[in-house]
DNA sequence: CCTTGATATTTGTATATGCAATAGTTGCAA
DNA sequence: TTGCAACTATTGCATATACAAATATCAAGG
């Protein structure tokens, strides 16, 4: 017979405390080569996934279109990326320029060294227990319509 | 002999991720009361720990100060709670209006739907592991002084 | 009293986030 | 061909987030 553990408390509010904790830690170090965590996790992403059309970005990062939109404009303005044009006029191509990709490289280092600290400070086994878990939970709510509201 | 199972990937990517679904879930129940996930939250502290200092509040709730002053401000507009007078003058206390009171339980109500519609969807024993490891990674960050960069 | 250092909060600046509404495009159908 | 629906990206608006700097206050010493 299993006992059915209740979860207590909220998961939005501890997923929240926890990510500004992290985003943070990441920060601290990311500022070293002049990048926001977001930043750097943007531009790895145009860097990965070469060009490719703003919705798309968005889906995959699991972000609104308008945020990316914004989000690209300080790092256009940086040089760091371009957005193009695409195949219809209505569709664009986003991608990291020459300095994008070097700026990334730093970044890397950066995020190595900020990772590296984290699992430090937590504990190896337990830093790939919550990226098993949240994995797991991103591929779960990514597969549904997100509010279907199965009442 | 046990196999130290390095992680994958940007912790704070992921967590950043699974924050926006999440928070959009939330916010999607929380707005048929006018409230938006963060104001919950703060409202929710502001009403259980009663008349409380910005500073103690931001401290509970892993919060940049500054961010804290800047959140209470719509708040108190809608008259949701008060930032009156402490014992000092330069400390000041938060507490929460009788409409604030009042919100705050409807937002409850608001704030359980999706919590149950979450559990639904990834499973309670997920959400309960995942509560597990949130809570003790925050536990674990805050005891440390967050970038002591213990290299 | 006055200075100085510690405390508590707020401002300045920049970025992140998302919903609703808009604008421009494309494709299709009448 | 015009007219409408679907698609793609952007704007308007409001809020969230944090670091650095400014402000205001208190607490001790001198």
């Amino acid at each position: 017979m299993k006992i059915p553990i209740k979860p207590q408390g909220c998961t939005n509010l501890k997923l929240r405390q926890l990510g500004r904790m992290v985003t943070r830690h990441y920060d601290h170090y990311m500022t070293a080569v002049g990048l926001k965590n977001t930043q750097y996790a943007l531009l790895s992403h145009v860097v990965k996934l070469g060009p490719i059309r703003p919705g798309d970005l968005a889906k995959r990062m699991q972000m609104d279109a308008s945020t990316l939109t914004r989000n690209l404009q300080p790092m256009a303005a940086q040089g760091w990326l371009t957005v193009g044009a695409g195949e219809n006029a209505r569709s664009r191509l986003v991608e990291a320029t020459v300095a994008g990709h070097a700026l990334r490289a730093e970044g890397q280092r950066a995020w190595k060294s900020a990772q590296l600290a984290l699992n430090e400070r937590l504990g190896i086994e337990r830093v790939a227990a919550l990226h098993g878990l949240l994995d797991s939970c991103i591929d779960s709510l990514d597969e549904q319509p997100s509010h279907a509201t199965t009442l």
